[in-house]
DNA sequence: GTCTATAATGAGATAGAC
DNA sequence: GTCTATCTCATTATAGAC
């Protein structure tokens, strides 16, 4: 680790660690990080497996530089969510960012729930240090807008999961929507559509879930 | 492999076996399938690893194994969507079935998910020989009541997905469920309402998607 | 049928030349 | 800074005794 005297690393480290990560994503998400060689990563990178270990201490200070930077990103959909603006408008703008986000990052949608899935174990301070207090604080506001009897009764904390969920269900799930929709070109268009008019007929509702029964 | 002249399995043999898939669910769904190792399968069976493989052929054996068992239970929730049956009704039904599978079977489902997530490898056959065919004739089942009247225009492929993508959640994103809700006791609950509410405004919503804009 | 011991492979990490 | 060669350990699988 070169970081004696003067910690300025070169255009060319700074290259390198960005090709690093980069090959490092396609392989952590497409086989999880057990599933992950650094061979693997290291023939993607077009570098030598010592070399990858000259810019980084091992295989999982590879995989936690990556939940790390992805985090910020990941979020920057919901940090948007402005409490000042219509909230009707705000939550259907914020579907359309998540679902355009997954689609234009699958990898990263798919390093992520790999990571979840398996009981995050290294991204778990994260959650409580990022996620938890965005989570929280953007949850208050949509209650804060129903109870102003801006939008109907509803769940923030499970309408974030289901919006979470239905998006990047089709990046995380892609290989099973290859299957159900064929060679179809690109499911999004028609994915956006449906979930417009689903979350869209949730929060247009006049008021009160009526039981179903 | 006991299989000579007579292919009996004997009561101990289908108990053993039964056994180590049972141990294999818990520590598959857990690391995925290469983060898994025989050594932790045979522990949770509390059999020695030479034994495991007098059972099956290997690893891999395993979680083919698992895996086809779980699809057709996987699918009954589904199978069971009843063309005669009132519309609304049926869909509703049909989530909470799915939503109640997710949380007695959470193993299951996150043995799935990582299959999918990592490009469905090992069960990519099972996907096009069960899982299409039912989705096909069930979502061909849903545009006949669209088309008849009995709901409002709505995409039955994508439908699907988001019922799934939502059930599902609670169980593969369960690591971050519980981050973000606390230690609160289940979530199912809340869970169950919440999407009741929202796929059956979906459902009720009068006709023609208005666009949003 | 089940075990102990061990072979064979694969993969993360390091030594040392260039 | 980067490479070749190598070490070490984990893991799948097998051999052979009981």
């Amino acid at each position: 680790m070169p970081d004696s005297p003067a910690k300025k690393p070169s255009r060319i480290q700074q290259r390198n660690r960005r090709v690093i990560l980069d090959a490092a994503l396609e392989v952590f998400s497409k086989h999880g990080y057990r599933g992950a060689t650094l061979d693997q990563i290291a023939a993607e990178a077009g570098l030598s497996k010592p070399n990858i270990l000259y810019y980084f201490e091992g295989k999982e200070d590879i995989h936690v530089t990556l939940l790390s930077q992805l985090m910020d990103t990941w979020l920057d959909p919901l940090v948007a969510l402005d409490p000042d603006g219509d909230p009707r408008r705000e939550i259907l703008d914020y579907v359309d960012r998540k679902l355009t986000m997954a689609g234009e990052l699958p990898r990263e949608s798919r390093l992520f729930a790999n990571e979840i899935l398996q009981g995050a174990p290294r991204i778990s301070p994260e959650l409580h240090s990022h996620l938890k207090p965005l989570f929280d604080e953007k949850c208050a506001v949509i209650a804060g807008w129903v109870e102003a009897g801006k939008l109907p009764p509803l769940d923030p904390q499970h309408l974030l999961f289901s919006i979470w969920a239905t998006t990047q269900h089709y990046a995380d799930f892609e290989a099973q929507a290859q299957v159900l929709l064929g060679a179809e070109t690109n499911p999004q268009p028609r994915a956006a559509a449906h979930l417009r008019a689903m979350f869209g007929a949730l929060l247009a509702q006049p008021s009160g879930a009526a039981s179903v029964h």
